[in-house]
DNA sequence: AGTCCACCGGAAAACATGGCAA
DNA sequence: TTGCCATGTTTTCCGGTGGACT
């Protein structure tokens, strides 16, 4: 008996990783009390983004070793399929974000391994897919839509009274009785819940605020160390990502930086102009303006700066970037790297 | 009504790197 | 060694595009 294809939707941070990989252990040890065996392989495509890589990871899992790069996918997925008809199991394999696999190649993969029990004689397959892109379903082939969605699990967003629950449980245990306060909480809970409801956040908003607190000898954590450590977090998931930006990354970032402080204005070309002196007086070849466009791209994903497109008629059209970060963190970041002047 | 700016952003292709297999 | 394969980054090429300006 194959387990169904299982398809789990629910916004960041409301327990769908943590919820599947919990279950699947328990699975394991039910599995292996009955006898069958029960091999789990637990993927994440948004770093393993790619049909190859996915099925080495999953080989991986089952004992083949694959070499990184160098074999055609077509023959990974048949030393894998290999694999696992000589192990006479169950495999379930998790896919967690897979809409960043599948935006990115398409769902061929998906499809294969949907299908890949008809090609398996002793073992059997099933798939479980995570994503919190509601509407990213609809954009599969109907067939692997209809085989995925089996079954169907819906995650929705806690409220602000359900991180306070959270919270509040985990206060009773990382803190001491009384070092956090009701008011505490549910500040937490309601800037969490701002933020679709993200249990993690909230988590980590009141950890960082206990740190605070602590750090400065207070026996108390205050809602002004909330606050703080909202700040703190910020900051560090900036430079965090300011630090592992590539040169060309982190001087584009430096140029834009520094036109505004002339009060000038950000636009692209402005920005490349900026950025090919900076890089030249560096004796770096500066990369074109095409690359440079996407950088702007890359850094407003991330958040570090914002572009708006503007149309000035007969003046073009243009991205306008603003800063997102203030630009002390980011001359502190970049300074690291002897990014100034 | 049409021009034209200053870019945007898609596509293809080059290049570099790393690895297997025979 | 040679040929094939995969990934990632950057370059090259180029067809848009929205609205101020003529």
């Amino acid at each position: 008996m194959r387990p169904s294809n299982l398809f789990i939707y629910g916004l960041t941070g409301t327990g769908k990783t943590a919820v599947a990989k919990f279950v699947l252990k328990r699975l394991g040890i039910k599995g292996s009390e009955r006898g069958v065996r029960i091999y789990w392989v637990y993927v994440n495509t948004r770093i393993e983004n790619t049909s190859y890589r996915v099925l080495s990871r999953i080989g991986e899992h089952l004992g083949v070793r694959i070499p990184f790069t160098g074999l055609s996918t077509a023959e990974v997925y048949r030393r894998v399929m290999s694999a696992m008809d000589s192990r006479s199991s169950i495999v379930i394999i998790v896919m967690d974000e897979i809409d960043y696999m599948v935006k990115r190649e398409g769902d061929e993969i998906l499809y294969r391994l949907t299908r890949a029990n008809e090609e398996l004689g002793s073992s059997r397959l099933s798939i479980v897919g995570i994503t919190n892109d509601i509407k990213f379903v609809e954009t599969l082939d109907a067939r692997v839509r209809s085989s995925l969605g089996e079954e169907e699990i819906i995650f929705p967003p806690y409220n602000a009274q359900q991180l306070r629950d959270i919270l509040m449980e985990r206060a009773r245990i990382a803190f001491k009785p009384g070092a956090v306060g009701e008011d505490v909480i549910s500040l937490c809970a309601a800037l969490a819940a701002r933020e679709h409801g993200d249990a993690r956040r909230a988590l980590d908003l009141l950890r960082v605020a206990g740190e605070i607190a602590d750090r400065e000898g207070s026996d108390k954590v205050l809602e002004e160390h909330v606050y703080r450590a909202r700040n703190e977090i910020e900051r560090d998931r900036a430079s965090e990502i300011i630090l592992t930006l590539p040169i060309h990354g982190k001087l584009i970032l430096y140029s834009i930086v520094k036109i505004l402080e002339d009060g000038r204005e950000a636009t692209t070309g402005e920005i490349y102009l900026t950025y090919r002196e900076i890089a030249r007086k560096q004796g770096l070849e500066p990369i074109t303006q095409r690359r440079a466009s996407d950088i702007i791209s890359e850094l407003d994903m991330v958040g570090i700066i914002s572009a708006i497109t503007v149309n000035r008629g007969r003046y073009g059209k243009t991205r306008i970037i603003k800063l997102q970060v203030s630009p002390e963190v980011i001359l502190e970041a970049l300074k690291a790297d002897g990014i100034s002047d």
